[in-house]
DNA sequence: ACCGGCCAGATTGTCAACAATCCGTGAGGC
DNA sequence: GCCTCACGGATTGTTGACAATCTGGCCGGT
């Protein structure tokens, strides 16, 4: 667990290693964090951390304070929300771009990836994988497939680390999955087709499905925070 | 100018010194810079250095390849018109929820805001001035009063740095601003009545005409990138 | 007893030296 | 003549020590 790749360099790898640990929850949100701690459970020092610290702190995944120490970002149940609305506008315009840009083998590679996650939730009730990381997948296809470098960094740098830090806390929902899987394949099918407006309409009404049944959730009591 | 108020911390400073220099051109795109040169141009050490580049980095306003030195981001012609399919959506959303969350005084400042930039529109024929900073203030307000942070930050930390790179070389297209200036009066006249579609349709389209503005002038060869 | 200012400890910000890696130049071979 | 390969120089990445600043607790005053 100690020795990663160590292709790239030091900082690189904190920087990871740090995002997924905020991401997965290691790090709570609104934790308060020392460098020296950090420092030891990464096994590095502290040079290369603060260059670390400093891109997570661009990226909005933490705060920091001059002189005071960083916490861990914690977004409240309201900008949750919010999160979502950007998603709904940006993933559209992806999709629409996705349709005019994707190669015909970028997009049978997205069939194929809707086969598999179809595959893995009839196996085993895998609803826990597709919520976490099958979603996810289909999401980043697209982002890159609309080639627009901007847009996908944007989507991949900045809001699906945010949303997918809550979506580990997040109770799958029963039935869920197979109602996403079946708006993807809708999505899948218009960009199929070259239908630009039609995949951008179908995604956002996906993500907005996706915000209504937070905000039901969040109205339950069932997701707190 | 060596000594700005140092209030915060140095790798701020550093930070919003290259941010500026990058902006303004005096720093020019594709440049490769290193980071002994960058230390003497701001009096610094490379520690605070180091800092800050990654932040520019994480931000997309810089490239980074290990050992081989930073180099200033050069986004081609396309780049900058999917800047402006971004911002089109993005700012719209915005428009959208500052049309329903502004406050009296804010939206009392917005048009206060817009007198100023017509007096100076007629006063000196201040058509640099309100191209190259008057809009922003205009945008800038509309991206605050939406309360969505993440989508401030995201309008206001990456894109309008990357688009205000490119407008300080983009020469005024006579009588833009004067048309400009109209666009903004009616976006916020529609927020004033709380308009929220309306507002997010007009801007939509105001963005749109100055993505075709400058569609048109790369095809005159005018604006070359 | 409560509040304000001060002091100590710890933590963060900064610095200068060391080690690892890449680029350009030149020689050698085909 | 052109390509390949190795080497030196320079630049980046990293490290550990030094200085500046904030937090928590104590003391004295009211």
């Amino acid at each position: 667990m100690h020795a990663t790749i160590q292709s790239q360099t030091r900082a690189d790898d904190a920087f990871e290693s740090l995002q997924t640990a905020i991401v997965k929850g290691d790090l709570a949100p609104g934790e308060k964090i020392g460098e020296i701690e950090l420092c030891a459970r990464f096994n590095l020092t502290r040079g290369p951390l603060r260059e670390a610290l400093g891109r997570l702190e661009s990226r909005g995944l933490l705060v920091r304070r001059p002189h005071a120490g960083v916490k861990v970002v914690s977004v409240s149940a309201d900008e949750l929300i919010e999160l979502y609305h950007i998603r709904e506008i940006m993933e559209g315009l992806a999709a629409r771009q996705a349709a005019e840009r994707m190669t015909d083998a970028e997009i049978a590679d997205l069939h194929a990836t809707l086969d598999s996650h179809e595959a893995m939730i009839e196996q085993a009730h895998g609803q826990a994988y597709y919520q976490g990381e099958g979603d996810y997948d289909f999401h980043h296809r697209i982002a890159t497939g609309s080639r627009n470098a901007k847009l996908a960094q944007m989507l991949l740098g900045d809001l699906y680390y945010m949303v997918r830090m809550y979506r580990y806390r997040l109770s799958t929902s029963a039935g869920r999955p197979q109602k996403a899987l079946g708006e993807h394949r809708r999505i899948a099918e218009a960009i199929a087709q070259r239908d630009g407006e039609l995949a951008e309409f179908l995604m956002r009404r996906h993500i907005n499905a996706a915000r209504k049944n937070i905000e039901q959730k969040i109205r339950d009591g069932v997701l707190d925070i």
